[in-house]
DNA sequence: ACAAATATGTTATAATATAACATTAATATT
DNA sequence: AATATTAATGTTATATTATAACATATTTGT
């Protein structure tokens, strides 16, 4: 299977799971929401919000930067898509819904995104917010480095 | 010692540090940099670089928004800051140069910030790197939600 | 004293994101 | 079905965050 194909299978494969989780939890995936994340995942890495906006207008020339970071909003929200908040970029999610903490490393050098989730990492910020009488909403876990393919 | 005070003596302990790890490193803190490092710890919790530049100002007039990010840029690389990244945010380090690796707890509701430095976290990150053939470089751990002070 | 490197000054603009209000579409209520 | 309510989208304007590019000054090394 090409690397495209790939991406095209991995990426219907989000379509479907975001058509059925809205459908099961009451929510609208628009025809707006739908495309955007279409968009979303039919780049390999991280998608930035205003190259999204540009794909967007492709489509619908009368999108603006409103459009596009309300319907972020919403995926964001509902656990589709998260944002990488060291990048100011955003990545659609392998299982939504499963559970809502996602940890990522980020290889500086060739873009690529690994979705890490650890029952070790939560434990250790269950643990740690445990520690500081913290009661904890939104956790951020970014590593930025040199993925394996790219060290060779 | 009342807030103040305490927020005072933590200031100038944070700038005697800095001098002293400056003058170790051959690293130059020259006025403006210690200025601006100043002026990061005179507020108790984070700061947002634009409300830095209004402090500054008032200083030095002529300060532009290139002063201050090149001053935080070289803050951040040489440890005397951490930039928050889910806030676009800055703040003191408590322990320059001890270790690199940093992690916040946010409070939403009162914007408190506590820096904890953890063993345990350090494992998971190189376990979790190691799992994935990552080399890691910059960890971002940030986890928002409320402290215990808010809670009551 | 001179060259090179580093730091700062300055202008302009890029990149990221939201407020506020208008309109349209979907849903619920009578 | 008509109406009210809520949710989504459209639109204009602007706020916030950050950097590129080039000029000048200061420090350091030779």
């Amino acid at each position: 299977m090409s690397k495209r194909q790939k991406n095209l299978s991995v990426s219907a494969e989000a379509l479907r799971k975001a058509e059925a989780l809205c459908e099961i939890n009451g929510l609208k995936l628009t025809k707006l929401r739908k495309q955007v994340l279409k968009l979303i995942w039919r780049k390999p890495g991280y998608v930035k919000a205003y190259d999204l906006l540009d794909e967007l207008k492709k489509i619908d020339p009368s999108a603006k930067p409103p459009t596009i970071y309300r319907t972020l909003d919403f995926l964001i929200e509902n656990g589709l898509i998260h944002k990488l908040q060291s990048l100011n970029a955003f990545i659609g999610c392998h299982h939504p819904h499963e559970h809502n903490e996602c940890y990522f490393l980020i290889c500086d050098s060739c873009q690529k995104i690994e979705e890490c989730c650890s029952k070790k990492i939560n434990n250790v910020v269950a643990s740690t917010s445990k520690n500081n009488n913290f009661i904890p909403n939104k956790v951020t876990f970014e590593i930025a480095g040199t993925c394996q393919n790219c060290l060779n």
